[in-house]
This record gives structure tokens, sequence and C-alpha cells, in this order.
DNA sequence: TTAGGGTTAGAC
DNA sequence: GTCTAACCCTAA
């Protein structure tokens, strides 16, 4: 069309195009087709976000590596398409976006009757188990060795990832999530695992939880002692594609997924379905693993809102009877 | 410059 | 009519 091939001229100059220059040629476009993100503007922008974090649009299009992939988008472009981004890794539509609204606000409610409530944040409301976009199975690398040692590498992963975002006010899951997916190849039902980890991590300390459900590493986390920040965990494993590092949850990059699948193709049929049926029996033992770390958070939840019910109950009762002496004895035998 | 809420176009 | 993605507006 006419009007995009000006504005590609403006996108041939070296300078990035300033808002103001975008934002005129909007009007020229005034009644012209929504602009559609391209995979490879979107490519870019992922790529911009790991580079230098979320938020710093201005100097992702500054970025002479995406400038000329983005030269027709603007800071705000980049800003809402990275929303939209998010909320969709997360499988959340409108509707779920809704339920959760409504239930957060249910919640502000319940913390404004209930200030001494045990704690179960809001901030909670994303660690919903939510549908899972299963990408890739390594038939090789899933071992299930315990879920303890597993863990510990999604750990590692999600540290990892806080630290590469930079992200000044921390990282949210979603975030955490797409930089794992786009680094690896992680395992079916990961992000239940994921959802599960952060609020373990939390729990424990390790990581600490910033305002609207973003997550930093804690200064005194010792996941990351004595290793260079900034540095992929997996590196060594990443040189080493065969090493001793196949025990654990080990997400596989990409480069070695079409390795494996160039192996596939020169197997024998019996070979492929000989491969293919481990393969399932292994991916169906990382699923009931993974299946298994959600009944576990599924359980810590219901666990602190059966708290919370508690403590508005026994609130409920100080203000009644008045006879506080006599509930705070009732809590201690019910402790007890 | 950015975040977040709101609006609207387009596909289904 | 519903849903999603792109776009708009405004406060900080």
């Amino acid at each position: 069309m006419f009007d995009f091939d000006i504005l590609q001229l403006i996108c041939d100059q070296d300078s990035v195009p300033s808002n103001a220059i975008i934002e005129d040629f909007g009007l020229l476009l005034m009644g012209a087709p929504k602009q559609k993100w391209t995979a490879e503007e979107e490519s870019a922008l992922k790529a911009g976000v790991r580079k230098h974090g979320a938020g710093k649009w201005r100097t992702i299009l500054k970025d002479p590596e995406f400038s000329g992939t983005l030269c027709l988008r603007s800071n705000v472009d980049l800003k809402d398409k990275w929303r939209n981004l998010s909320v969709t890794a997360n499988g959340w539509g409108s509707r779920e976006k809704a339920r959760i609204a409504m239930k957060r606000s249910q919640q502000i409610v319940k913390h404004d009757n209930s200030p001494k409530a045990v704690s179960t944040s809001i901030e909670d409301s994303d660690d919903e188990i939510l549908d899972i976009k299963p990408i890739a199975v390594s038939s090789e690398n899933i071992h299930v060795t315990g879920q303890k040692r597993s863990f510990s590498r999604i750990d590692n992963l999600i540290l990892e990832a806080i630290t590469n975002l930079k992200e000044p006010t921390g990282s949210n899951k979603t975030t955490i999530a797409m930089y794992i997916e786009d680094q690896y190849w992680p395992p079916p039902d990961f992000t239940q695992l994921l959802s599960a980890k952060l609020k373990t991590l939390t729990a424990s300390g390790r990581l600490i939880k910033v305002v609207k459900r973003r997550y930093r590493i804690a200064p005194t986390s010792a996941f990351l002692k004595g290793k260079p920040s900034n540095v992929s965990i997996y590196e060594g494993r990443q040189r080493e594609p065969s090493g001793s590092v196949v025990d654990d949850f080990t997400p596989l990059l990409r480069s070695q997924v079409d390795v494996e699948l160039a192996r596939m193709r020169n197997m024998t049929a019996q070979e492929a379905a000989a491969a293919a049926a481990q393969a399932v029996a292994e991916a169906e033992a990382a699923m009931a693993q993974a299946e298994e770390a959600a009944k576990e958070a599924e359980a810590a939840e219901a666990d602190a809102e059966a708290a919370q019910a508690f403590a508005e109950a026994a609130l409920l009762t100080i203000k009644n009877r008045k006879t506080a002496d006599l509930v705070i004895s009732f809590l201690a035998i019910s402790i007890m």
C-alpha cells in the first residue's frame, strides 16, 4: 500500500522515527486497517525484552538490533503488544481476566474486613492452575528421580530468568515463563510446575514477592552464590548435550530438539515406534509428577483459605461476644 | 516515558 | 454476540 511504502522510507533512515512521526502518520492511516504484528516484529520484541527487560520500550526501539524490525512501532505499541503476549501466554481470555478481577476484588474486601486475617495474598490469584501450552517433550531428558532434585532444576531456571530479565520491579510469572519457553523446551505442565515452584520459593524466602505479582531474587538467596549473574546456568549443558546433567528437569534447547528431530528422521520404523513408546511413557511419568505438584499447590491454597475463613470467624466471634479471653482460650485449644 | 484502563475494529 | 488484538487516553 502507498502509505506503508512512505513509512517504510522513514524506516529506511538510520534514526528511529519519533512518536510524533508515527502519530502523525497515524492520522494519514485514519480508516486504514489495523497493523497486525508480524512474526518478525514479535520475535524482535521478545528478544528486546530479553536483552533490556520489559518496560524498557524506548531502549528496545533505539537498539539498532531491533530498530529495523520495529521501526513501524512506537514504544506504546511495544508495551501493548507485550501485554497482549503476556495475557495469551497465560491462556487468559477476557472471561478469565474478569473472573480473576472479580476474585481479587472479593479478596480485597475480605482483607478490609479482617485486617488480621491469615495472609492469603491477593497476589496469588494468578497462581491458579491454567491451561497448559505443551511445547515439546524430551524423551531423554525428563527423568523422574524424585521431586526435590527435579524442582531444584526449575529453581535454577526461575532464578536465571529473573536474573537475566533484569526487570527493576521484578518479573512476573508470565515473563518468567516466556523467558524459559523462549530459551528452552520445557516439559508439558511446565506452567503448573512454575506456579507451584514460585509459591514454594517465595515461602522459603528465596524469592521475594514484590508489587503486582512480581518476583525478585532474595538478596540472601544461596542459589546464585558462586555463579556469575547474567550467565546461563545451563551453559555447561549446552556445550555438552550428552553430559551428565540429564538426571533432572532439564528443558531442551531448541537447537537440541532440531538435532533430535534429525536423528528421528533417520530411524527405521521399528526404532521410531520404540522411541515413541518410550517417549510416551516418560512423558506420562513427567505429567504425573507435574500433576502431583499442582495438587500440592492446590492443597496449600485450600489450607490457606481455610485458615483465613477460620480467622475471620474468630474475629467475628470476638466482635459479637466481647469475651476475648474466652475466644483466645478456644483458639489456643484449637491450635493444639 | 511508562503503566494501566478503556475503546474499537475485525474475525469468528 | 463474543472474543482478541490493536489502538487510544490519561495519570504519574
